[in-house]
DNA sequence: TTTAGCACTGCTATCTCAACATTGCCAATA
DNA sequence: TATTGGCAATGTTGAGATAGCAGTGCTAAA
């Protein structure tokens, strides 16, 4: 159990290197407490020998430690509210009628990441309360069609096939057969739906049946498929823990490394989580700020990638903010 | 006019600079000549004098200039076929079947780009040969519908909407006009068309009209909008000209700026053009490669970006190998 | 428990210095 | 006349050396 001094020391040293990223003295710090520096570094040593502190170098200043960050994001933050000018900006979005949920959220991110100046993921993907709705088939010519499906929270996905000798009679059954048997299925079960209750039918009197129902297939797979959507990766380039070529290709490799994204979305809380450091799967040197987030029509995981000098108190704010829009 | 000997110089210097990114000494090159370096020295200081040739500082070897790179392209450059390997990468993309064109422009662009270590561009668009071929609408809930343009040519685009009490009596009207006297009209006419044509006619007598209208125009206009798709900015810091933070974050912000990679797209062309340097509108320590690319579906501009250093007679054949896949 | 004082440590910037690669020029050469 | 070898001049690079500085840890006194 930390003292109350310790407390406002370790306080005072992570806000003050999120936001300068310098090592802070003990000097800077005795002005804010009313006592000399010789005492602040006293408790300096302290709180570096509980591990919640480091040192660049022998005669350095302190820097928080993972521990250190740690501490203060489960004790000693405070809420910082998102302020007016940025919660208009997201109001906007989310007010206007014509966009899409998932087009909402990708402009948001954007904002986000540019008020931030952080890199913003999300991981989406249509919930499984979509239910299929419709099934269509548009003849362009004698041997390409476009399939699209519909399901009834207003996804759409489509795609282009191209058969050679299958007459338009079977395809209409086939689409009527699949709109009679599983419409009204939830999205992601659809796929083994049609295996099992549509493939064998089909199979019986639909010749050349199978690019059609790969076709399908497909389109279903897509529709339930995560999509992945990053922005603002070179927000890094303005930190400067990033300052070396190597370092920022290394992480920029990551960030463009759709398995190990998906590794963000870890449990199924339905909290704002902080990985610090080592806590995430991404990298050593950042933090990741995530949440879930779940609708009628879309769900996944929103995730801001910063250092680990991040602005935790903002960050939170604004994702929980986010949440509450996208979910409203 | 050059010598012989003066252009083999400057084909040898150009080729070095390219692979070693060193700067050339005359050393180097009297191995490969049969003269001596004295000799070598004096060719080079005619070829700095002439505009071909740069230092980087008194004593140091020579480095092509812009004008040395440009009298490479023109005059010394021979074509570099495209390898067995890479050929077939790209044949399996564009002999995939289930795959539309864009997918494949798209998944050969990566392909490029990792093969290269070049940054891939792709600004596209629906054709104009592209005719509408129909107008869906799907309805979801009492307010809230999708609608479906789909073009002969297979292009798809949605858009949901949102309407307050519109009967679905008047949307069957408005698409049913739609579908009746604009089908088969060229994908970027449709929008004066509209505003001509339908929205007197529907304005009459469907009430709320505005929403839908608008929405249908912009689902057209989606389909119109140049698509923008870069691929493998990251490969820039894989080239030691790009060693310092600043210009990273420089370029980066460029190949971000849609505005700027629009102007990539500066001729009619139907060549492989090459803009070294100054000669492009996006960094003076850039090379763009580009070409123009038009289909039945699809049409528009692929560019290679890389340092002016770039392998130019290698990524002038992939281009057009590239062009040749697409168009064909 | 707090503080002033002070020696100690390691970083940073600047300087110097030598080794090196390379050039330009010139006089000798083929 | 074109080519060459020789050589001084130049700027780069990396390795010390040095001084100033910021900040610490320790100690003894308040």
């Amino acid at each position: 159990m930390l003292s109350e001094r310790q407390k406002k020391i370790l306080k005072l040293i992570v806000e003050s290197y999120i936001r300068q990223a310098k090592p802070v003295s003990s000097n800077q710090l005795s002005y804010k407490l009313k006592c000399s520096s010789a005492t602040v570094r006293s408790e300096m040593a302290g709180l570096e020998e509980l591990g919640y502190l480091e040192k660049t170098h022998t005669s350095s200043g302190r820097v928080p430690s993972e521990e250190g960050y740690r501490y203060y994001v489960d004790n000693l933050m405070e809420a910082k509210k998102i302020n007016g000018e940025e919660m208009l900006k997201l109001q906007i979005i989310f007010h206007n009628q014509s966009l899409e949920l998932s087009d909402c959220i990708n402009k948001s991110l954007q904002v986000i990441s540019d008020m931030t100046s952080y890199t913003a993921v999300v991981l989406g993907k249509a919930s499984h309360e979509n239910l299929l709705k419709e099934v269509r088939v548009v003849p362009l010519d004698t041997n390409h069609l476009i399939v699209i499906v519909v399901t009834d929270k207003g996804k759409v996905e489509h795609k282009n096939i191209t058969l050679d000798n299958v007459g338009m009679e079977d395809i209409k059954k086939t689409v009527e057969l699949i709109n009679n048997l599983i419409v009204g299925t939830p999205i992601d079960e659809v796929s083994t739906k049609l295996e099992f209750e549509i493939k064998p039918i089909i199979s019986k009197y639909v010749e050349q049946h199978q690019q059609l129902y790969n076709a399908i297939y497909n389109v279903f797979n897509d529709i339930t498929n995560t999509d992945i959507n990053v922005v603002g990766r070179t927000k890094f380039l303005e930190q400067p823990e990033f300052d070396n070529v190597d370092k920022i290709r290394d992480l920029f490799k990551k960030l463009d490394d759709e398995d190990l994204l998906q590794k963000i979305k870890r449990d199924d809380s339905n909290n704002i989580e902080v990985y610090i450091g080592s806590e995430n799967k991404l990298d050593n040197d950042v933090t990741v700020i995530k949440t879930n987030f779940k609708t009628d029509s879309e769900e996944g995981t929103l995730a801001i990638i910063g250092p680990k000098r991040m602005e935790y108190d903002r960050v939170v704010s604004i994702l929980e903010y986010l949440k509450e829009n996208i979910e409203g």
